[in-house]
DNA sequence: TAGATTGTTAATCGATTAACAATC
DNA sequence: TAGATTGTTAATCGATTAACAATC
């Protein structure tokens, strides 16, 4: 029964799981069996406690004392807690270099995401089929959308444009919108949003750099 | 003076400054001059206490009853803050499509940071220009960093080749890595690392997804 | 003065860390 | 049994939210 991992499980916590799930791979194609938790904690120079409480939280089967956890048990438990076993199925707007290194990304089939159709309003690039994935116009991006039944909108539009494809993809189904536009979007209730901002990082990179160039000259 | 701002802002805090930043240089547009904290938290969607917290902790002028904050002022307060006046000098490895979006973004330039060199393996791609920004071999790594004393060290290359090309830069004399490749990264002490991790990011929309239609099977 | 708006101190909430009891 | 390793409960830390006092 997989069905009790009801919640428990902190946003930092998610944010650690594709990590876990990294090392666990590795560890399955070394043909290793199990894992104890102080092993994936200093492969990750975390705390081991933390490493269980995550697992608790996503895990059906617990861990054994003297054995530690079932690798293969893991890798299943966090995908499915990930939802890289649902129907990941994705469509992606704006086939410009961003759009492009997204869809050629390797990584991301790994991770249970499918991009099946890509759109542009570029007529040069229409018609295209890049890395296998088809560029419609933007006009067929409702048909295509329910046809496929694709549930994730990727936006990699200048921002711009990425209100009025947000509004589309959401008339066209999607029940998520991954969001690389510099720009905070509406979108109705239910509908979920997540923001890849390359500025906020860059803010964050900054700051700190700026902090520790200041640190450096007081001493 | 404005150097009392040692900390008080979370990281957190941190990741809001450029939308309140963005906000700031809409209302410098018009030509608005002061704004209190409940606008720009109402254009964020969050409170204003969090607002007054976050800008108490960066400006050096502070608000005024019944005016609010200097738009001006906030601005600069902010771009200092962020390190956005220092010297955000960067020599970007892989022009990939990644690498050739980063170059392209125009956003960075609002935000301090200037990629001045490019860097490649891929005879093709070198000696050309993208966007202004010459591609040199990853031979001259080293003599061009050190020329044009750059301070961060962008990270667009397979994560096969990430550690090397990570050593490269620091030995070269940057002081800050931000990584987009999904490998976490040794470096010597007092060198800050930044990741951009794309499956991270991904893994949480998975997930919120995969929790919102249990969710809705369950009612 | 009255009211808008600020800044600060206290209360709550959430995540991490530490201490310890349970089990193969 | 002894020891490795787990899971849980309590303590700490950090960030957000609420309540309130200060000021133009």
């Amino acid at each position: 029964m997989q069905e009790q991992e009801t919640h428990a499980l902190s946003m930092q916590g998610v944010r650690r799981l594709p990590y876990y799930l990294k090392y666990l791979k590795d560890l399955q194609g070394e043909g290793i069996q199990h894992v104890p938790a102080a092993a994936i904690a200093g492969s990750l120079g975390i705390y081991e406690v933390q490493v269980r409480k995550d697992l608790a939280a996503v895990s059906s089967h617990p861990g054994k004392p003297r054995v530690g956890f079932s690798v293969d048990g893991l890798i299943a438990d966090i995908e499915h807690f990930l939802g890289y076993d649902s129907a990941n199925t994705a469509a992606l707007v704006g086939v410009g270099h961003l759009g492009t290194a997204l869809i050629s990304y390797g990584g991301f089939a790994d991770y249970g995401l499918d991009i099946a159709a890509a759109f542009d309003r570029d007529p040069e690039r229409i018609g295209r089929c890049v890395h296998g994935c088809e560029v419609y116009p933007m006009e067929k991006l409702g048909a295509v959308c329910a046809e496929k039944r694709l549930m994730i909108g990727i936006i990699a539009t200048p921002a711009e444009e990425a209100q009025g494809v947000c509004d589309q993809l959401v008339a066209a189904g999607v029940r998520a919108i991954w969001n690389f536009a510099h720009v905070k979007l509406r979108v109705p209730e239910g509908v979920l949003v997540q923001n890849e901002d390359m500025a906020v990082s860059f803010a964050l990179l900054s700051s700190r750099l700026a902090q520790a160039l200041r640190d450096a000259k007081t001493e």
